[in-house]
RNA sequence: AGGCCGGUCCGUGACGAUCGCUGGUCGCCAUGCCGCUCCGGCGGUGAUGCGCGGUCAGAGGAAAGUCCGAACUCCACAAGGCAGCGUGCCUCGUGAAAGCGAGGGAGGCGGAGGGCGCAAGCCACCGCCGACGGACAGUGUCGCAGAAAACAAACCGCCACCCGCGUCAGCGGGACCGGCAAGGGUGAAAAGGCGAGGUAAAAGCUCACCGCCCCGAGGGUAACCGAGGGGGCACGAAAAACCCCGCGCGGUGCAAGACAGAACAGGGCAAAAUCCGGGCCGCCUGCCCGGGUCCGCUUCGGCGGAAUAAGCCCGGGUAUUGGUCGCACCCUGCUCACAACAGGGAGUCCCGGCUUCGGUCGGGGCUAGAAAAAUGAUCGUCCAACCCGCUUCGGCGGGGGGAACAGAAUUCGGCUUACGGGACCGGCCUUCGC
């Protein structure tokens, strides 16, 4: 599933209603934020939050886009228009992608965004 | 051969597959606009795009720190000064400047223990170091140790003094008043050194030599050196504490700056009492201009003025912490087209040649442009570091897994700092062979 700039988010306000209106989750490595919106045009869109404590730019710059190409190749689950707001934590900077990827299916599947007869493996 | 140090250069290895991101560009599609229309559409335009497809480009030597210098931007600007900041031996080269390079001067540290000398010290040699104007313009500072650390200073001492003993030399005790910076000890440093005279003991108190200070023939482009003469010596360190002197500097930084669209709601205090038209701004809830109105003057064309407020307070709204530009090389050929590719040009960096030092010629490299911030994710194969085994010491086989510092943010030139590995050059050390 393709991910182009129209389907992240980018605005300020958005960040915030998230935070402020939706639920959130948290894992060993990523906090998961999502509101649900059925007057969203996408199935979802997505933003990606990492803060100076991970590290320097090149180590934020990495854990993005691992956390991007994750998202791009298991998107498809998602059954309804999600705001999603993926928080890397202090210790995603040492994770493998395999690990996050794993975390990431799991938090999808507490949170209900996918289906639930779509287990993780 | 190995190790260490210094310098220069290269710098997330190569290839492939699948899935993606950002931007350019081309084609198609959709929307918009314009024209025609037989009202079905057709043609043009290429403005818009979460659209589809092709194609091309897409992190570093430090992109870092944001420490200098510039381009560019807006603001300010008679001239000078103060404050503040920067800078600091000399000459040459290079450069727009910062800076960099070469040579020289003075100084400091270390080595060898060379020459002269009784010694102090001086001279010569080799290697290294650097923010290298001024410490008699001024204010302050100098830990610990030590008696005393900057208008020097009596702890142990020395001398003199008083008492006793002794023929004398001297010895013992007292006193803590006087003289002394020679010796000891402390310290990074104890207020010139050394020898002699001198003295109660001493002291540049006096003298020679050395050091230091002042003047200085002469030499050198200059920093500076310095023959010779004079002075009994005054002047501790640190200017990277403040400070003083010379020289330089207007401020602002791409969140600079320019433009567009959109949106809303006003109220109060105070004050005053009219509308219309047009324009402008980025912040708006306004402003400006013109007309009409009123007053005065008039040479009857106009001119001047006044008011419709200014101001303060409380609210509200808009701009996506962000739209477009700034801002991301140009032209020609090939091609349906865009590219790749080829050629030419521009800018910039590097290398080399020539030079009348102004340049010029040849070759090579580079020309990314995001905005919650693209340049990637996963997999495979091969090849390095490293490990194990074998070895005819040349290598061979197996395992192994991309590893340091680190991510463009207007651009360029420097500086500084961080760093795994490789290549080359130079120096030193060790071992082996000849």
């Amino acid at each position: 599933m393709k991910l182009p700039r129209s389907r992240r988010i980018t605005r300020r306000a958005d960040f915030q209603r998230v935070r402020t209106s939706g639920s959130t989750y948290q894992g060993r490595f990523l906090v998961l934020g999502y509101l649900s919106d059925d007057s969203l045009s996408e199935p979802f869109r997505l933003g990606l939050i990492t803060t100076k404590r991970l590290g320097g730019a090149v180590v934020r710059n990495r854990v993005r886009r691992r956390l991007r190409a994750i998202v791009q190749r298991t998107a498809h689950r998602i059954r309804r228009p999600y705001w999603v707001v993926l928080i890397a934590r202090g210790a995603a900077a040492e994770a493998t992608s395999e690990q996050l990827e794993k975390e990431w299916k799991w938090l999808m599947h507490r949170t209900s965004l996918t289906d639930p007869d779509c287990r993780p493996e």
